[in-house]
DNA sequence: TAAAAGTTTACTATATTTGTAAAATAAATC
DNA sequence: GATTTATTTTACAAATATAGTAAACTTTTA
């Protein structure tokens, strides 16, 4: 994937953040020069208005999954590795398009956009659950818990790890990341009881 | 606690459900309206603007919050029960005022209100973490890991419990609660293996 | 050091939001 | 069923916020 002049980038990130968050239309390009340290002016030079940074986000998103699914698939480790990777996969990507954005997204009625997006969510949804339902049937996962739910639960681990106050309980960022997948897979009770 | 107007009521649900996404300066008056389908008439009949609101409804949470503990707390079942229905309780309650409905409450910068808040906040924290430790010390919850991430963990429980994305997965509510505090306690690998 | 990229300031034009008034409906009460 | 009372609708003026551009200035980079 090209890379991106540097304020360019700055951009782009702090739109995401934005607009994971709040969506788009509560969010103001001021607000996007603030967060990103860029000034209006340079935005401008970019973008010609806050629907246009939306939808090349968008893509960038979608491109950059697309990606690094592709070259976890093609590696030639073992099943079990790949499904962590996978995990931590999910946890950075596509998955995590916020409900807001994508809802304000949709509103701008770009119909192009529209079919795009839907067919990859369809496709990398049933990818998932062919994947954990596979696991289940080799007893990897506990036959008693529903697969949306996992896929689900993934979705939500994504918010928690680049939360600053989650972070802020551990020493190093790994600790805490360890220790959410040893949750994800052990809950919270001993097992020696 | 006082019952309030049905109008009244509404009002304020609506207020939540926004604020608790998006802050307070993100919402507008009347977007609160349409959501609660309260003309805007009405609600400056209750309120003379944003902050009033989001004052009076901050005072509301935390009532309800203390009152739902302490009656949890007072009655007659066993331990292990009472952590259930607190796990419960942290679901519902005030442990999940949103990030950026606080933020935006104390750029109101109200002493009287900030000083309120962070008496109550650290009290409840401190009870919890006692609570939790506790439990480790009985051998109930697993010694390594962080009672920090416990209490983490659960104020992200209350988004999905109310998420309706989540919700569609199951029959019935109930289900899909069970699910989660399954999860909570076990992870989702098998036992037996 | 000259060209390119970026920032600052300042401003106009829109667009949005607030808050109120008056008239029209609906609900509750007597 | 007439009459308060509560609520909504419509409409609007005033205030505020946001978008977008121009010109002068500063920093970066080749």
């Amino acid at each position: 994937m090209q890379k991106l002049n540097k304020k360019h980038q700055d951009i782009l990130n702090a739109a995401k953040e934005l607009f994971w968050k709040f969506g788009i239309k509560r969010v103001t390009i001021e607000e996007i020069c603030k967060t990103g340290n860029v000034s209006k002016v340079t935005f401008y030079k970019y973008y010609s208005n806050k629907n246009d940074l939306a939808k090349f986000l968008m893509s960038r998103i979608v491109e950059e999954a697309v990606e690094q699914y592709d070259s976890i698939m093609a590696s030639d480790i073992p099943y079990s590795e790949k499904t962590k990777e996978l995990i931590l996969l999910k946890m950075e990507g596509m998955d995590n398009v916020s409900k807001e954005f994508l809802a304000d997204l949709y509103s701008t009625n770009d119909p192009e956009l529209m079919g795009y997006m839907a067919s990859l969510a369809k496709q990398s949804l049933e990818r998932s659950v062919a994947d954990y339902t596979e696991a289940q049937k080799n007893g990897d996962i506990r036959s008693d818990i529903n697969i949306n739910f996992i896929l689900y639960f993934l979705g939500h681990m994504q918010k928690m790890i680049t939360d600053p106050n989650l972070i802020a309980m551990y020493d190093k960022p790994a600790d805490m990341v360890s220790e959410l997948i040893n949750f994800f897979f052990y809950g919270i009770l001993s097992r020696e009881k």
